[in-house]
DNA sequence: ATTATCTATAGATCTATAGATAATGC
DNA sequence: ATTATCTATAGATCTATAGATAATGC
């Protein structure tokens, strides 16, 4: 989590002047906190909590941020760090191969699958985040979309999607994302009643508009 | 918000005996709550600012609930309530007309537009809630999917929708939940990008498969 | 001499209840 | 006599900081 220089590391002021010393112990925090949180929550976790997990005391956290909120911050960013390193190595997985889009989604939603108790984390507690950086945080959120946006342009650019309206790639591509994070925030329906590959590809299938698009293709044929 | 008797008010024991007085009260309780939630989130509302908001004293409220988080609960069984009022009635309205599904699918997108900040409320503090009473608010978030799958049968039976696998339909009706969920939740990126009947209309014709499916019908034609 | 770290705690809350009071119905 | 309601507060936390101490680098 969060090996990456990512923007949260250099707007969070910290007391602490040595960076790689903020980058080490921020670490620390940042590691400690994503499992509180995820366990417990943001609001039942308290800051004794996270500097006792993080192996610092409770003085020493607050030299490297200024609040809770602060800490909340740095991890929802790391978070998206990971995830967008995530999504772009898998989607150059996904590169080679033909039926791209298909295996485009099935990567992403595989990443999705392994950082379920991220995405849900992000889902449920950015509210509890001053405006400023939860805007900060949306916009992360944005970020992953495009990919999947840019992604498509290459698609179509190379023949291998039809042209479409901007709009329409773009509600696309967020439509995608949202049903990696749904795989996440629908789990306790869906995982036992589909498997993750399942999943996957059945929601490829409507993407693709293969399943009440009027030429409906072998692979999903539907059995009474 | 909870007009009507709804399951919570069964299972919620109180110290008071007055079925109507409970129910009187609990609809203060529960409507006070709504908002403070809705604007502070649940942790940062106090009981007494619910009291206070309720026109009740901090000692009565605990003559109707036995803790904060069952306060949650109630919240969120009238949120489950009113949702599936509205969407029982959009699929009534939905019904006459022909294009069934796509009718479906944008009153019940309307009624997520109007309850936005409440679907918001229930995916944000679900997770606050103890362990019995989530279970019993993600069974309420099934009962409306499940509305989808019987709507969805009643078309296929009627020759109006093929006949289709039943993973396939249950999983169309979840994606129908999402979408709506979606345009509560993703509303800082979309509802300045898309009017509401603009989505509507896109996602409708995603989820019809006129987007990618080899079929594609005149009406959503893609201008370069 | 400066920077990083720790201990101890001030000060501010907040939930939930005990015990007193008012309203109701027989 | 019972039920509903209120006031006052016990008891438990929790965030954030002040001030003391240890480590580092010139």
């Amino acid at each position: 989590m969060g090996k990456n220089k990512n923007e949260g590391a250099r707007v969070v002021p910290s007391q602490v002047k040595d960076p790689t010393l903020i980058d080490r112990r921020r670490l620390q925090i940042v590691d400690a906190a994503v499992h509180l949180f995820i366990e417990k929550g943001f609001h039942r976790t308290t800051t004794r909590e996270i500097a006792r997990a993080a192996g610092i005391s409770i003085g020493l956290l607050y030299e490297y941020v200024a609040s809770k909120e602060d800490v909340l911050y740095l991890v929802c960013d790391a978070i998206h760090a990971e995830m967008e390193r995530g999504v772009t190595e898998a989607l150059r997985r996904a590169a080679r191969g033909r039926d791209k889009l298909a295996a485009m989604i099935r990567e992403y939603i595989r990443v999705c699958d392994r950082m379920s108790d991220h995405i849900l984390l992000v889902y449920q507690e950015t509210r509890a985040l001053p405006d400023h950086w939860r805007n900060r945080v949306l916009e992360n959120e944005v970020r992953v979309t495009e990919i999947f946006l840019s992604a498509l342009d290459d698609l179509i650019a190379s023949g291998q999607l039809p042209r479409l309206e901007r709009k329409t790639k773009q509600l696309i591509a967020h439509d995608i994302t949202v049903f990696g994070h749904m795989w996440t925030f629908r789990r306790w329906f869906l995982a036992s009643r589909y498997t993750l590959e399942e999943y996957i590809r059945r929601q490829t299938d409507i993407i693709l508009g293969r399943v009440l698009g009027e030429g409906r293709s072998r692979r999903t044929k539907e059995k009474k």
